[in-house]
DNA sequence: GATGAATGAGTGTTCATTCAT
DNA sequence: CATGAATGAACACTCATTCAT
């Protein structure tokens, strides 16, 4: 049993690498620059041990996507289970959006990059987005329920915009250097998500 | 030199179908799955021919990214330099990049997907886009100034998220069936970029 | 034109020694141990040329079947269609099928250790064979009506019995040594298949 | 002693049963087709045991190839040290050969696709073969004296004739739909290696 | 200048064989 | 001994680029 377990440590471990690996060159080259021959050698096995452990190539940037996204699929989970108003919940789903796709996880980005346009090949990670945006569109019409997200507004658009403020502005903080800090940045996103970039109109003087 | 010239415009006519066959390509199948043999099938040329006009592919698609957005690059400065209100051009703005992103040149959206990552190929196409993102942020920078803008967002957030939601919308928009008309799409993400998906406050009764 | 007709000429004279190198090289290896690469150094030519005048392996070997069987299946649609009696065109076609596949086209015999299991891959082969059976077995059923031959026999069995003998014999005549000339090794295959190996009768004494 | 033998009989049905699963593969697949890895799946063992009783994949074929042709080789055997007629030793070897070759060990044919062309790696195979042939060529000598068969024929010739009748049509008894029942089949083939294809002269009025 | 056949490095993938456990 | 993950050479095939015509 020890022996059994101590085997699959050592192939978890080695798939962990390969990952690790993997998500590296996905960021440094992007998909269709990084070779299963890269890969390997990086990892330091042969090409072959890249097969036993996932069946493609394709198979092994789904396997990373789905690593990388479980955590946040989870989260995203909680967070529309949660008994808080509409507002919090697109605050807490902005906070966690922002932590996993630009600080844990920017593969995302790469594969998103690839995944739009080849339907085909990433049918799989194309329903994780669905699912996502599903939650956030519930959570949306809840809000407009409660009257407080403007219901003029499809809610279609309403998370679209949401992934676009989002997604846009993180890769960018992630690939240069900044001079905003993360935490001004995602309050920044939050506050023009909600009013939008027009200046607040000064309370009403009682 | 009447010859001269005459060979000078079928040169340029040929570059031009050489342009549009690429750009078409491009659409149908992204930039990985486009072969320069199929690109000169569809003109009806020669590949070689293709090599006289552009050095290699990937001159052909900055060729081709600069044809495109050359219009844009000129309708931005237009706008930079009018005599309006800071809020008037930034809802020009987005009419425009609305217009040229999406209806006149989804090109675009394929050359980003690619470039984003790919630093050094993509080096020239990057300076477009500094360039535009340098005109947008004057225009907030002033608007700002005006008092109309919220002088605590930095401006080079505001940007980002202009880019950001135009850009995934309508990407979108162009990929998907879409219940939304193209005119109210653009309505709603000027109202989103203005005032954000909060529900407008009623007007203070008098 | 005549720039044209060079070229196209050169063309075929490639294609011819491609398909050359490849008969050669079937002939030493097999099909599976004769790979496209050894091909193309035989041919002191790019692995890729060959890829400009065959889409596949595949292709390249139903290409050189097609090229060294049409001799034979024009002969054969010959004999098919001569007026003279069955068993005279029965041995036009031993002497046509010995002279196409031993001496001419030996190729024949790996190409068919190939296709037998393979249906799938090799169907465009079996076909031809397919319309070899059918016109041996319009011959033989003439003959059944005619009366000299065995009527009790099923047509489908002497079909195949005439290709077991030829083939069978003649590919061993070809990869060794041979005590027996061709033409006593085909008078002896005619004498088999139409009498078989008893000893002839004696004629009636008068 | 007892221990010993134990696991020896163990050892000897594992064996056993790998070449069961090699033949039933093989004759799925084909040899080419067939992987290592899949006849180690089909038996329930690792790969590596296979090669604990077998020490390639060529030596397995073999062994296979052995074990499948040692009854075939007793029976010829017999049949060679009968004291009977020629003819009916013949008999005898064409319902054996039949018998064995297409009803009992199918896996020749595959393995004799295999083996024709490949002179070194299947040479121990071939001298099985010529095994045969020498224990037939001996039975038709004797045919010969006894002037019951064609003298004139050349013994080798009539050999091969003999394998060409039998291993052509049997295997395509074997892998096609068939109207004609195996008993009639073997009648017939003796009919024609016998007799041909002419029809019977009647037997003269008396 | 136009052509398109030739090039050859590169890709993802397979599989017989080995060997540490 | 049994195991099966690791290996790595081999394979069929692609495609941007070159260059003789």
């Amino acid at each position: 049993m020890i022996h059994q377990s101590l085997k699959e440590k050592q192939r978890q471990e080695r798939e962990e690498l390969i990952l690790q690996a993997t998500q590296e060159l996905l960021l440094e080259r992007g998909y269709y620059e990084t070779s299963m021959g890269e890969i390997a050698q990086r990892v330091g096995v042969a090409k072959g041990t890249l097969y036993q452990h996932f069946e493609s190539k394709e198979a092994l940037m789904i396997a990373l996507f789905k690593r990388e996204f479980h955590d946040l699929h989870v989260a995203i989970e909680n967070i529309a289970s949660m008994q808080v108003g509409a507002q919090e919940k697109i605050t807490l789903m902005i906070d966690t959006l922002c932590y996993h796709l630009a600080e844990k996880h920017p593969v995302f980005f790469i594969i998103r990059n690839a995944s739009d346009l080849e339907a085909e090949i990433h049918e799989e990670i194309k329903e994780y987005f669905n699912g996502m945006r599903a939650r956030i569109s519930v959570i949306l019409d809840g809000g407009k329920a409660e009257g407080i997200f403007n219901a003029s507004l499809p809610t279609e658009v309403m998370v679209e915009a949401l992934f676009g403020i989002i997604v846009s502005r993180l890769f960018k903080n992630f690939h240069q250097r900044q001079q905003v800090t993360y935490e001004d940045l995602v309050g920044h996103l939050k506050c023009i998500y909600f009013h939008g970039i027009t200046a607040p109109t000064p309370a009403p003087a009682g």
